[in-house]
DNA sequence: CTGAAAGCGCTTACAG
DNA sequence: CTGAAAGCGCTTACAG
């Protein structure tokens, strides 16, 4: 049986609320030496303050529940959501928030269900790269739940905190473009990640403005795995005339090109130029190292759980922001190669 | 304002009772009709239980607080972390189980603050390679609390889950030795990590068996990362005698010592073999892929949760279980290079 | 069969 | 200044 302030009250003989405010604060001045009394003999009686009733009270827990993409299977060896989770539980312990993971909602009714995400035991929540299809964020509005959104699309409303896809996307093309690259293919992302879909369109839509040779399965959605990175390679190579620069969607990508393009004895970047996009940290030895675009990871997670929380406690919305990508060159892009 | 189970109640002029009791079953019966009706009125009214509340009556709460190595700054970036953290969330979310992550915990007073954990939020708690130093999990114990070990050491009580450390040490020095290798040197882990002091004791008991040469700074504790790899493998390659193997022990410090050993022009496995410790998932592309030993950590990480869940559910302590490694051999090793 | 009530362990306005 | 009491939203033994 664990100690309750009753049971210190009892042994004291004073009264409960005494207790509380002896070793809480709060309110009521208690003189120093009871208080000290008191707080003496919570120790010696293992006292632990149930969290549960006191947030039962307060209606607050200081608590943050985590939304990841999809809970399926191995979201968390992502090279993303590694460095995403990693800046969180930074975050989180500096702003003392303990970090909830919602596991056992029903996920059969997946991005239909954020109701069963509506916990009395957190205070906010965060989404963490939501699907595009999950759409009804409104209803958190509705039962005013406080909320943020990492790499989420304009289709979800809500404080949003992301990369500027557009300007990053623009600084991979035009960094092949200057290597006299015209022959570029766009390994993307799923349709149902915002991001994958931005930088496919954008992709897309610099190819019709910088007038590039356009070709067979050129730019594709697909799996952020590298699997499918390595698949989408060896396509684009039975072409005719194979691009010689390939943008990946992200690192992931890119790096089971690299892989697969090792094994298939195209030397990059001498035959193939590679980038990829988010810099996440992956660990590569040898070469080359893989030229990609950064997206500032950390600092946009540490923004969403701040803001999350200054949410929580000021009850107004946090305003969206939208950081610059960087160019991060290393050995994987280089001239390109002509053809003879 | 949140619909409880009394505005139900209300609205349809019955008791509280038979409104819970409509909603989650449990012991009486209610008419077919009259449970609909309920039901309804509850989506109707956007009715969400208040799982604080229910906690506090059942004494349950389905959630397993993690306890992390040590929270210090990205931790969840190393390879073991993100492997065991993965394969947590995948197995709390099959057992229906949410996962609390304890971070607002007093740090400062660290391992001594066990005390700290015990919350009433939570079940149980999972240790994920808690500090040798980390001792007073007696009290866990005295104040009933469940909880699993996972890589911790035989001086914390309690059911433990780890490695076959001293195996997996055989397995890596004698694939060197059948590799003509005698001059080895281990680069370890710190000495404040239980799977780091097994490996290097092991370590050093095998060069003794085997009567291989002694040298200085033949094996070492270390941080466990790339720069630790780094860094010792330059003064290794000091000595007049350097060694002709190197075994790291986990795959950070081994791919540290890859990485360095590219830049400083010493090519493996022909000059210098590598062998790792957890084929924790790091990506590699290009040559020499990293030889290691692995440990089954999903498998560790998944069993540690199940067996808490078992803990919680009977209240009998589980059993320790220690699995084997195995070895994984890949380019990083070769036959030993004799200077002529 | 169903309602009224106790109780989980807190916080905090309300009495005295 | 401090105690008694209400109340947070549930579950469940207890009455009727």
């Amino acid at each position: 049986m664990p100690t309750t302030l009753k049971d210190i009250a009892r042994e004291l003989n004073i009264s409960v609320s005494t207790v509380s405010y002896a070793l809480h604060g709060g309110t009521r001045k208690i003189p120093d030496q009871l208080r000290e009394q008191v707080r003496e003999t919570a120790v010696r009686m293992n006292y632990r303050p149930n969290r549960l009733a006191r947030s039962l009270v307060t209606g607050r827990t200081n608590t943050i529940g985590v939304v990841p993409p999809v809970l399926d299977d191995d979201v968390f060896l992502s090279p993303y959501l590694r460095m995403a989770w990693n800046s969180i539980v930074n975050e989180a312990e500096k702003l003392r928030q303990d970090l909830l993971l919602l596991t056992a909602s029903d996920r059969t009714r997946a991005a239909d269900s954020i109701d069963d995400l509506v916990d009395s035991r957190i205070d906010g929540l965060l989404f963490v790269a939501p699907s595009v299809e999950a759409k009804p964020f409104e209803r958190l509005t509705e039962l005013q739940v406080p909320y943020t959104l990492m790499s989420a699309g304009g289709n979800a409303p809500g404080p949003h905190f992301g990369v500027d896809n557009n300007q990053g996307v623009r600084l991979a093309v035009q960094h092949l473009m200057a290597l006299g690259h015209r022959r570029i293919a766009h390994i993307g992302g799923p349709d149902s990640s915002y991001d994958a879909i931005m930088r496919k369109s954008t992709f897309d839509q610099l190819v019709r403005e910088y007038d590039l040779p356009l070709f067979d399965g050129q730019s594709q959605h697909g799996p952020w795995t590298r699997e499918s990175g390595e698949a989408r390679l060896v396509e684009l190579m039975k072409l005719a005339h194979p691009p010689t620069a390939i943008f990946a969607g992200n690192d992931d990508l890119a790096i089971g090109v690299l892989g697969r393009a090792f094994e298939m004895g195209i030397r990059v970047p001498d035959k193939l130029s590679v980038i990829g996009f988010d810099d996440a940290g992956f660990l590569a030895y040898g070469l080359p190292g893989l030229t990609t675009v950064r997206q500032p990871l950390p600092e946009l997670a540490a923004l969403a759980v701040r803001s999350l929380v200054d949410f929580i406690a000021t009850q107004s919305v946090p305003a969206d922001l939208e950081l610059p990508a960087t160019l991060v060159v290393r050995e994987s892009t280089g001239p390109a190669y002509l053809t003879p």
